[in-house]
DNA sequence: CGGGCTTTTGAGGTGGCTCAAACAGAGTGG
DNA sequence: CCACTCTGTTTGAGCCACCTCAAAAGCCCG
């Protein structure tokens, strides 16, 4: 049985906007029935397979899109070769970078991923008409601005261990916010490979099995088969992420 | 003889304002003359001396600020002491983060700073009435998150060569934007010491210093006494830069 | 069950750190 | 004008965390 509040607040959205993420906690929140009926007839969802690119770096930005689901990682590419994670987005995150001609990151889908797309004309035109928009984007960039800088901090200043507990706790706090402070542990799938988590914490991908097997070792985490990670002593993990 | 065209865009336009950069390429290039001068009403010039703390990490936001001269300085800080210098702002950048409660960076002043301070609830309450201003912030946030993922690159990928090389080339196009495919050399004084070019690069003081002795070495740059830094190879100094 | 991918693990090398000493400038006071 | 101090910088010697290279093992899919 339903409340009045969430007939009143649905009635006139477009259905797929009803459960989605963006709606409650990103970009689309700013956004009344009628400016998503209005927004909705400008966006597609769409559904890209893990490893395909949604953006290159260096190349024009056609499109900017919102994480429905799965995992988007941005990274950059120096002239040899070396890559290095950026960044990584999950719903209800918003991608693409406004206000630019040409993309600084390349950003491919990391797992199966599914992106509500709207043309880059399209979405210039609608934050121009609606300042809540603009607001929420400013928002979000902002949360992007604090992720990287924490991140600095790691890459900079943290040694390999605490650089792979500090993605754990990260990864596992994304996956389910109420784990927090929570004591008891938690299960979930790595949205990266070994070789992903290295180009993430500037490390290479031996020493970044090394570590994982030592935190199993140590009765920290739990390695499974195919990417499973358990997080068996949360509290553990937190003291080893500096 | 000045142009007409100043007369116009100067005409009723706060003094202070007139001369300050935030004017033409930051935040208050939003404002007419009308909203400078209501604008006016709340900030207030105020100078630090090197090494005041503007902000400080943890704790509350009293006051935003635009830099009209100087360095500021944004680090944070782990448990054990360990520091990373997460970004460097320049005149005409906005200090602080809306939109939080407590700064999640220590600001200091890294030179003498001068720096157009507005409270906390005016600037607040003056973007949530003007969109343009909004927007001047949502680029400065932008522009962050892509200062700070360039140098997310620096601090996983490069070695200590190519970071203090990188270093140098940033401070410098920071300095003397024309100067960047500019083949001749230039000279400055960095606004920073060795540490904390070591703070903002991952190293340690004594790395940065053998690199800096180095590229001297190898007649790339020059280093003087108190300081000073002349470039005397651009080409090579980006060729090392990775 | 074989072939391709990812991951683990090992042995050895090295870039940048640690620790330590000497040096250089800018004040400061005699 | 010269000690003296204080802070910042340079340089050296040795070491260790992490990389490199390499091999083997596990998992997935046809």
């Amino acid at each position: 049985m339903s409340d009045g509040r969430s007939d009143i607040h649905t009635s006139g959205v477009p259905a797929l906007c009803q459960s989605c993420e963006a709606r409650h906690n990103g970009m689309c929140g700013a956004l009344n029935a009628e400016e998503l009926l209005t927004f909705a007839r400008h966006t597609r969802v769409v559904r890209h397979g893990a490893g395909e690119e949604l953006l290159t770096e260096g190349a024009p930005i056609a499109a900017y899109g919102n994480v429905m689901r799965g995992v988007v990682k941005l990274t950059k590419t120096l002239a040899d070769g070396r890559r290095q994670i950026v960044g990584l987005q999950f719903a209800p995150d918003f991608v693409g970078r406004l206000y630019a001609d040409e993309s600084a990151v390349t950003a491919d889908a990391a797992s199966e991923v599914e992106l509500c797309r709207i043309s880059k004309p399209a979405l210039e035109r609608l934050v121009a008409e609606n300042p809540m928009l603009e607001r929420r984007l400013l928002r979000q960039a902002l949360r992007d601005v604090d992720e990287g800088r924490e991140w600095m901090v790691a890459l900079g200043r943290k040694t390999a261990s605490e650089k792979v507990a500090s993605f754990l706790g990260q990864i596992g706090r994304h996956l389910d916010p109420t784990v927090a402070g929570d004591p008891r542990g938690m299960a979930f799938e790595l949205p990266l490979t070994r070789a992903e988590i290295a180009d993430f914490l500037g490390l290479t991908i031996g020493t970044v099995s090394r570590e994982l097997s030592k935190l199993k070792r140590d009765k920290v985490i739990d390695v499974g088969p195919h990417r499973e990670i358990e997080i068996i002593d949360p509290q553990a993990l937190e003291h080893r992420a500096g």
